[in-house]
DNA sequence: GAGAGTTAATTTAGAACTAAACAAAGTAGA
DNA sequence: TCTACTTTGTTTAGTTCTAAATTAACTCTC
């Protein structure tokens, strides 16, 4: 309700390194422009960045009928954010430059049910941070498949990892020494999209996610929905159907228990698409070799899944739906069931809105973890505590001002 | 992105009068705290509003241990807002105090789909507020089912109303001369709720409601979630079937088409639970008597709903959920449905989300479009363009300052 | 090639706000 | 009654930001 200016010291330079970060070079007065402060403001900021060894100073811009801009770029020493991707059965983990390009990544095994989990993830973040070049840290973003209730202490609520109350956050940190960001991935993911990727220029956009699990990210006015505890977006959880299949959280009829990569399968089982032992990848290729049953449950799945998300879209109003994960390797087979079902069920009005499909890779899920740490600097609502000011003094590290 | 704080002139100075509108009287200490603002900024501000006229400082509090508190409080004559709620065919109207309590209403005759709407809607506010005492009109709210895409302008969007594109606020602004704030009626609700009812003490929240139409109003860290287009809590038209009955939207399947008024007397009439001319009431007046066939009609209502919000719970993650409307007078029959299905389908953590049932009066309609003028100057957002302001500078009066 | 127009950046004066020290007005305990 | 403590409210000095005027650097047109 009120507006108050406490805290916000260095928000504003934060806002003028993440904007350089993300969409690279820019002039003082564009910056102005985006970041809606005013030139004097601007022209101050930058200045004392400059003397910080923070910026530099690039050549000018050709004019466009009127005095020429100078551009600032980012220096490159400004550091690097590391993502971490956990799930049951093992770890991976990306590093990042402040914009967003990965440097290195790798992916180790790991127990999420293991007693001494928090011992073993520990073990193998210095290892990571170890073998790096020495590039300062700025931070750890992870993110995790469930719920997190406060992002600065980290609690991860997961079934799928067999977690309960988990303080990772707090325990990661006092491993570390380092800011730590704790995230359901697929807001992660969300956060990711919104600072590198088609999220740029929407404020109200929705990121899905198909694969082992479904999952959403809703963006509104460009923050990422977290609800009352952290849990918005589980869309995985949708009751579909009163009497649907057994899902892993217990109840019967999610989303996730009919179009997860687990249910595809077992469907593709039953009906014979598959030989018993077969996998995802055998029912991709009995789809792409034409095969009826494969083509139906892709189809029926796609159904499902747009019929779902246009009552999602009622709900949320997203000018943009982004459509992510694993599973869409085979969304040429989802798709078929997936339009006419979407764009049937949408209000007239909004029957254009558009889906995009995102190239997917390996090391996407830790790319969105490590995408926590540069955004949360900029994040005014300070939503993770005191993790943004610290990474943001890790950012500006040990120079001397004035 | 960036903070600025351009245009926020006087927005710490509404937030005072605010606060002590809705709560009413307190001391500068307290509203330091809970405004988040320093304690020699309450002083600054409350020393001109004194001086302006718009508070007065009442008796000293007792003292709890230290130096007594002196209270403030709003000058009555601070004015009052209308709200209009438009339906296909009649409006409705009431006059508020800063408190959000009536001081009078009114219901009319009018056709939403004759030519002439709005000359006739024109007609018939001013009639309204000729008939007042002269208090201060500080602005004009009105709540119209349907979506609303810019707050200023007033652009609706209404398949009840058979509207498309109509600039409704623009044209009440310019024959009357008041700020005019046009919403879904639903947001206006949950506004209401936000300022005056349960959603004082939540940031996030669900406001349904169920009659001829259902809706939900999603607040989100104290703020109405409009989406891009202000078409957010449309869960009305939430697919919950593939070939499910065709609804007023054209589309098939949609919530309401299942669980709307007309949908249930529709069932009720077919079933033979009530005679083929029989309405709502008979349906009520049928399951209170126990008939076997209403009471179903309802439960599976309930059910339906029930596992719909099931699903806009997991996707907003709310700490409270609100149901409203004509249709909860007959909650207890829709209850027997809509608990089981409810609880069971939410992820286990969640099972215990509070749903509160509000009482329901013919006036609530109006009275939450007239929140939202009282919220309009206290929208730190802005989101109204100027309308804000200019309630604000209506609210300040005549008064020459300094 | 001399204005006229445009866009970029800086300077200056002042508004909005806070932190910290202080003053005021009470209670509670010896 | 004197002292210690608590809570309320004010003052002061300083920070962050803006608006508006100004300077700077270019292009375009005649």
């Amino acid at each position: 309700m009120a507006i108050h200016s406490s805290n916000r010291t260095d928000v504003n330079r934060s806002a003028i390194l993440a904007r350089l970060g993300a969409d690279g070079p820019a002039s003082r007065a564009e910056l102005a422009r985006v970041l809606a402060l005013s030139p004097a403001l601007i022209t101050q900021l930058v200045k004392e960045l400059l003397a910080d060894g923070l910026l530099v100073e690039l050549e000018q811009a050709p004019s466009n009928g009127g005095r020429p801009a100078r551009m600032l770029g980012l220096a490159t020493s400004a550091g690097h954010a590391i993502g971490v991707k956990v799930v049951a059965d093992h770890v991976a983990f990306v590093e990042v430059g402040v914009d967003g390009r990965v440097v290195r990544s790798a992916s180790e095994p790991f127990d999420a049910t293991a007693s001494t989990f928090i011992a073993e993830l520990v073990e193998r973040i210095r290892g990571f941070i170890a073998a790096g070049d020495g590039t300062t840290v700025l931070g750890l973003g992870v993110g995790v498949p469930g719920s997190v209730d406060r992002l600065g202490s980290g609690v991860v609520d997961s079934a799928q990892l067999g977690w309960t109350g988990v303080e990772l956050g707090d325990a990661l940190r006092r491993a570390t020494g380092l800011p730590v960001v704790v995230e359901n991935n697929v807001n992660a993911l969300a956060v990711a999209e919104r600072l590198f990727g088609l999220g740029r220029s929407h404020d109200n956009f929705l990121v899905v996610t198909i694969g082992t699990g479904v999952g959403a990210g809703v963006v509104v006015d460009g923050n990422v929905l977290r609800g009352a505890s952290g849990g918005a977006g589980e869309i995985g959880h949708f009751p579909v159907a009163d009497d649907g299949p057994r899902c892993g959280c217990g109840n019967d009829g999610c989303l996730e228990a009919h179009i997860g990569e687990g249910a595809l399968v077992r469907d593709a089982r039953d009906r014979g698409a598959i030989p018993p032992d077969g996998g995802i990848d055998d029912l991709l290729a009995a789809a792409d070799a034409g095969e009826d049953d494969a083509i139906r449950i892709y189809r029926e799945a796609g159904g499902l899944l747009g019929r779902t998300l246009a009552g999602v879209v009622h709900t949320v109003d997203p000018a943009l739906v982004v459509v992510l994960g694993e599973g869409t390797t085979g969304w040429r087979h989802w798709s078929p069931g997936f339009e006419p079902a979407f764009r049937s069920h949408l209000l007239r009005h909004r029957r254009s809105l558009p889906v995009e499909i995102e190239t997917w890779q390996d090391e996407s899920w830790a790319q969105g973890a490590a995408a926590l740490v540069l955004a949360m600097p900029f994040d005014a609502a300070g939503s993770a505590g005191d993790q943004g000011r610290l990474i943001r003094e890790r950012l500006v590290g040990p120079v001397v001002r004035r």
